[in-house]
DNA sequence: CTGAAAGCGCTTACAG
DNA sequence: CTGAAAGCGCTTACAG
C-alpha cells in the first residue's frame, strides 16, 4: 500500500504538489503534473480515501433505512436512491431495520459516529429519536410526518380508489389494512372513509381487517371476510402484496376476481401487472421517491434548513382486470 | 461535535485515558473509568469512528455488487447478508451494478481507496479485473467461478428438474434460458442437455429460447413457442420471474396451466408459492447463501487463504400446481 | 507554482 | 494504571 509520500519521492516533488496535483491540478505546472502522474504509475498508488474523508470529516456515505428490502416497492425506490447516490458520489449503507428500533438506533448511530453524512428513511413511523441534529430525510412519510419529507397523498389516493369502486356500483367495500398503529394505515383508512362518507354510505368496523402488508397477511385477511354474515364486493388492499394474496385465497375459494370479489392494491409493483388477473391499484412514483429524497437530503447535508420541506408527488390509478361492477 | 480532548479536559485525564476507556476498559482504573464516563455525557461525546478507522486502516464495510437489486432472489441474498454483516459490525454498501462494467468498477475501486474491506459479488459472471488483490467471494456463481465461492450446482439442479419432468411423461421440452453468455445459462442448459441425453431424447435447438431472467423477456419467449410448428408440453424456465411471465402468457392465449402446458421455475421466489397456479421450481437457499458469503468474506479479509474454497449448497425441488403428467 | 508544517481525531508503543 | 508523544495519510493555509 503505497502512499502519498512514496509519490512524492518517487516524482522528486513535495507532497503538497502531489496532492494537489490529485484535487486541484489546475494549481500544478504541467511539468510536475506529469512527474506525478509518471510517479503514481510507478508505485501503483492509490489514494486512502478514508484518510481524506476523515479529513474532510464527510463519510460521502449515506445510509437508507428500509423495514424489508425484499418489499419490492423498497426494493425500486433503493434502487432510484442508489442510482443518484452513485451520481453524486456518495455510498448507500443498507440499513434493514426488520422492523425494530435497536437496528434502526444502530444504523443512526452510524451518522453519529460521522460513519454516514444523514439518513433516508423509508419506514413510515417517525419515531425515531435525534433525527433532529441529523440530516435526515422521510421519504414514503405521512401527513404528520415532520419535513424534510417525500411522500404520497395517501389519503387522498385511497380516496380515489375507493371513489372508483364506488362509482363502479360497489357499496359493501371491504378493507385490508397495515398494522392498525402504522402510519400508512391510519392515511389510507382516512382516504377510505372520506370516499364512503361522501357517498353517503356508513361505515362498518367489520370490513376492515388487519393485515401487515405481506402476502401472507393477505391471504389471511381474505379468509376472515370469508366469515363475515355477508361478504363484501370489493376488497380494497392497503398495499399490492396483501391484495396479491387475497386474490389466490379468493379463487381458492372457487370464487372469481372480479367478477365474484373485486380487489384492488396500492404501490404497483412489477407482479401486479403479471398476475392473474392484472391488479387495479394506485400507482407509486418509486424512481421519483428514491431520485427526490436523495437530492433532498443532500441539500440537507450541504446545510439548507428543508425542515418544512413536503414534496408531495402525484399517485395514478391503474385500472385493470381485477375490478369490475358488482353482479 | 466535542473530540477526545475535550473529554480528557473534563475528566481531568489525558486523551489516552480516554482512548483506553472506550475501548480497554479493563486497563483503566474504576476511579478513572467513572470520571471518563461522566464527562462523556456532560459534553455528550460521540467518537468519531471516521478516525477510528482511518487509523486501523479498516473501513469495516464490504460491497456487495448485484445486477439487479429489485429481483426478489437477489433481495433475499442482501438481506441475509445485511444481517450477518450487521452483527459482526460491518456495514453494506450496496453496488446495483445494472449490469454495466462501469458501474461494477466504480464499486470495485471503493475497495481500492480503502473505502470497504472486500466485496461480494451476485453476478454470475466473473469478469472484474483486480479480483486477485482484493477480499473477494462470489455468491450466486457457477463452476467455472473461482474461488472463493457459494453456489449451489446449478447443472445437477436443471437436471433434476427436467429429470423430473421426464418422469411425469415430458418428452418435449422446451427451455427459456437467460442470455446465452450469462455463466448460468451455461450451466444450467448443461444440465438440461443431460437430462435429455440420459433419457435418449434427442436436443432440439428450436426448444431452447433466449430470454433475460425478466418477466417481461418470459412472456416474450411464451410467445415464441406458440409460432413453433408443434408445441412443447413443457417449458423449464432459468429462473422464477421468467417462468410467472411465460405463464402469464400461456393462460392469456387461452391454454391451461399444468393441463395444457407444464411450466417450471429456478429460485423459489415468494411470489412463486402465491401463483396461480403455484410454481414448481427449484428452491435456491438464499439465507445461506448470504450467510455464508459474508462468514467467508470476513475470513478472507481477515487474511486466510479461501481462493480454491468452493461451498456447493444443496437446492430442493418444490412440487407445486404448475406441472402434470402431458395429456 | 511550490514546499514545510500544522492538524484532522484517534490509538498505541514507550517510559514511568 | 497513566501520560506525553508519535503517527496513520491526507489537505490546506502560509510563506516564499
Amino acid at each position: 500500500m503505497s502512499n502519498i509520500r512514496e509519490v512524492a519521492q518517487a516524482a522528486g516533488v513535495s507532497v503538497a504538489t502531489v496532492s494537489r496535483a490529485l484535487t486541484n491540478p489546475e494549481k500544478v505546472s504541467e511539468e510536475s503534473l506529469k512527474k506525478v502522474h509518471d510517479a503514481i504509475q510507478a508505485v501503483g498508488y492509490r489514494p486512502n480515501l478514508l484518510a481524506r474523508n476523515f479529513r474532510a470529516a464527510k463519510s460521502f456515505a449515506i445510509v437508507v433505512l428500509v423495514p424489508d428490502i425484499t418489499n419490492p416497492f423498497f426494493s425500486q425506490v433503493i434502487q432510484a436512491i442508489e442510482d443518484r447516490a452513485q451520481q453524486k458520489g456518495y455510498a448507500v449503507l443498507l440499513g434493514d431495520t426488520r422492523e425494530t428500533s435497536k437496528r434502526e438506533q444502530d444504523y443512526v448511530n452510524r451518522v453519529e459516529t460521522r460513519l454516514a453524512d444523514g439518513v433516508i428513511q423509508l419506514r413510515p413511523h417517525s419515531m425515531s429519536s435525534g433525527r433532529e441534529r441529523i440530516p435526515w430525510v422521510n421519504a414514503c412519510g405521512c401527513e404528520d410526518t415532520p419535513g424534510p419529507s417525500i411522500r404520497v397523498d395517501n389519503a387522498g389516493a385511497t380516496k380515489t380508489i375507493v371513489d372508483y369502486m364506488i362509482s363502479l356500483g360497489h357499496k359493501r367495500i371491504g378493507v385490508i389494512s397495515g398494522l392498525k398503529e402504522n402510519p400508512h394505515t391510519i392515511d389510507r383508512l382516512r382516504g377510505y372513509k372520506m370516499a364512503l362518507e361522501a357517498a353517503g354510505i356508513p361505515f362498518e368496523k367489520e370490513l376492515v381487517i388487519e393485515g401487515d402488508f405481506t402476502m401472507w397477511s393477505g391471504q389471511n385477511a381474505a379468509t376472515q371476510f370469508f366469515a363475515l354474515s355477508k361478504m363484501p364486493t370489493a376488497i380494497c388492499c392497503m398495499n399490492d402484496e396483501m391484495a396479491l394474496g387475497a386474490i389466490q385465497t379468493i379463487k381458492g375459494r372457487g370464487l372469481r376476481v372480479p367478477e365474484d370479489i373485486s380487489v384492488t392494491g396500492f404501490d404497483d409493483i412489477t407482479y401486479s401487472k403479471y398476475w392473474d388477473p392484472g391488479l387495479t391499484t394506485m400507482a407509486q412514483p418509486a424512481e421519483e421517491i428514491g431520485k427526490l429524497a436523495m437530492d433532498t437530503l443532500l441539500r440537507v447535508i450541504e446545510g439548507e434548513d428543508l425542515s418544512t420541506s413536503e414534496i408531495v408527488l402525484p399517485t395514478e390509478l391503474i385500472i385493470r382486470k381485477s375490478t369490475c361492477r358488482p353482479r
